[in-house]
DNA sequence: CGACCTTGCTAAACCGAGTTAGCATCGGTA
DNA sequence: TACCGATGCTAACTCGGTTTAGCAAGGTCG
């Protein structure tokens, strides 16, 4: 097929050299060993000339450095939220001449284990354990014998990995100042979880800190919550049930949903009751899933830093790796940028 | 750090056997080889107890087998959209009991050949070259080199390289039928393309292959479309401008909108003009985004099989490593599966 | 003049497997 | 007894690099 590749034996031949002196002018050893400049131009240029290209794989046997990097994951590249994590991750890999193996363990720990081994077998110099939501995770032995970073994901019992996590408390206090900040103080309604801290889907972390930040915030400036609706899950038909329902009762004046998607299912909600946003209700969110952008009227949220989460995560793995890594703080909080577009807006009585 | 590997030296000397036989038996050849079956039983319990995994690292360098391949995109990952095929892809090697390296070139050819050319550094079996919408590429030199998929995309000049893409042609008669079949016949428009071939957005595959399917189907039938626009993105923004521009025209009573984004926006104008789908309007589309779901009422598209692609392009890539290629048709058309839900109703008079 | 250092390079081992030619041993046969 | 073929296994080479000990030649110094 390819025109057999040009080793590293075929460049020293036709410099005249040995393969040792080749292998060192070519990884950049040639000066420490004392190879004379006029001999290492003779190679580079031959190098160059022949198209050499060191086969990563041999290096990797006598190395251990296979210049790879693993990335498992429950199903991150499929969930269309995270994407831009493996973003991040492949081009923070990308910066230092790494590739990056990719995995999905759907949850299933068989699995998960099994691709873990074969990322071992393939002597990967670190892994990304990733989930795609952030969440509590048993983490797997086998990831204690390399370096390993825990991704959008804690550990259920301590561990000695790094951690790379999205500030949500933070997220909760940025999403009730927005409400503070134009006026409102009266008939806040959380959709998804709430009003108490308990109130909270299983399993979910990000429920319980978002929840943290915004009741912080609300109890600093004396606000009281007038609700919240717990739902079994976040996606747009829970938001637009839990909703109308609360429509049915009461007549907010501002609402935080847990996410995009519980926002895009209130906006239903409120449509079908003929209420206006921002005019009559104003929603604040979390997440900024690219339907915020898409929403009439745009949808003010706390964006899930996905990319920066990806690429935090690869540059403490390779801090791991490289043995950077002592005395320092492993959880990396990243933070949650606010962004504000028309979906708030001074409660009706204040204007 | 961890306790150093088991080597297949580590498990023939347990055995009290050569390297060679210890080889030979966990590759499988032990019968061919004649090597005695109670040596082989031995080896064997012994490699388990041991936990002896093979270092494919190292069989890859004499095999030249890496159990590895790449999957090259501008930006699939990354799109929310097409993370199914990546899925697909890692599936069907996962069947394989190969891995999956991922790189994405944003479009930048300097970048695509580095990624190339990273991979094969690293002896990948072969590469999927994929495309995050249908469209046509130039095919690197560097894939010609080794065993590669062109998935999703088409190539610009005639390629050796087996071909996986959606059949849009048929998807587009499928999205016509939807609406012959309730009866419609009149006031049909198109949304973000049309109704001539030629007025579609620049580059765009599927546009102009999904046009001819249903152009191919309605002039069978004797219906003529009413209209079209052609849109310069498919975004809501450009659906929802669209749309009420034709609203403010004319009345139409089925939309075929290009995709489900633009349909989103069909709905907000729709709506904002007070129209209910589907009983004044019905509406078409394609892709199956998540949104067609989360959409009220439900919407009626034509679902691009991200998952099959990824899958298919896989399993014709390891056709092409086995050699199992000769004389086979080297396009692959995926089948678009209909989701019928919501959106589609009699047009009023008929009913 | 011999001891010692520097300079410039190479031989050879090594990483962990896969692969092949061929060496013993043994029973059977002519 | 000599020859043969089958059986069971291993020595030794290979893949393509990296790494280390050390050799040879030339210069310096006491």
């Amino acid at each position: 097929m390819s025109p057999r590749r040009v080793t590293l034996a075929d460049v020293a031949k036709a410099a005249g050299v040995s393969r040792s002196t080749a292998s060192l002018v070519l990884s950049g050893r040639g000066a420490e060993l004392r190879i004379s400049g006029e001999v290492q131009e003779r190679l580079k240029a031959i190098a160059e000339e022949l198209g050499y290209r060191p086969n990563i794989v041999s290096a990797g046997l006598r190395t251990g450095r296979t210049l790879t990097i693993g990335f498992v994951s429950d199903t991150v590249a499929t969930s269309r939220l995270a994407g831009d994590m493996i973003k991040g991750a492949i081009e923070a890999a990308r910066d230092r001449g790494v590739l990056l193996f990719i995995g999905e363990s759907e949850g299933d720990s068989k699995l998960e284990h099994a691709l873990l081994q074969g990322m071992h077998d393939r002597q990967v110099d670190g892994i990304v354990f990733a989930s795609m939501y952030t969440r509590r995770v048993s983490v797997p032995e086998s990831l204690l014998g390399t370096s390993a970073v825990l991704l959008n994901a804690v550990p259920k019992t301590p561990s000695p990995l790094p951690v790379v996590v999205p500030d949500e408390v933070e997220a909760g206090r940025a999403a009730a100042r927005v409400l503070l900040e134009a006026g409102h103080r009266d008939g806040i309604h959380l959709i998804g979880a709430g009003p108490g801290l308990r109130n909270v889907p299983r399993g979910s972390v990000a429920a319980v800190e978002r929840l943290v930040g915004i009741r912080e915030v609300f109890a600093g400036a004396g606000v009281e919550l007038a609700g919240g609706t717990r739902t079994a899950d976040w996606l747009p038909e829970y938001g637009f049930d839990a909703t109308r329902d609360l429509l049915a009762r009461t007549k907010p004046r501002a609402l935080i949903c847990l996410n995009d998607r519980l926002a895009f299912g209130a906006y239903q909600a409120l449509a079908e009751a003929s209420l206006s946003v921002p005019d009559d209700v104003s929603v604040v969110s979390f997440d900024d899933h690219p339907l915020a952008s898409w929403m009439r009227p745009k949808l003010t949220t706390v964006a899930l830093p996905f990319y920066d989460l990806g690429r935090t995560a690869v540059d403490a793995l390779f801090a791991e790796i490289n043995g950077e890594t002592a005395g320092e703080k492993p959880v990396h909080r990243i933070p949650m940028p606010l962004r504000t577009r028309a979906s708030v807006a001074r409660p009706p009585e204040v204007r």
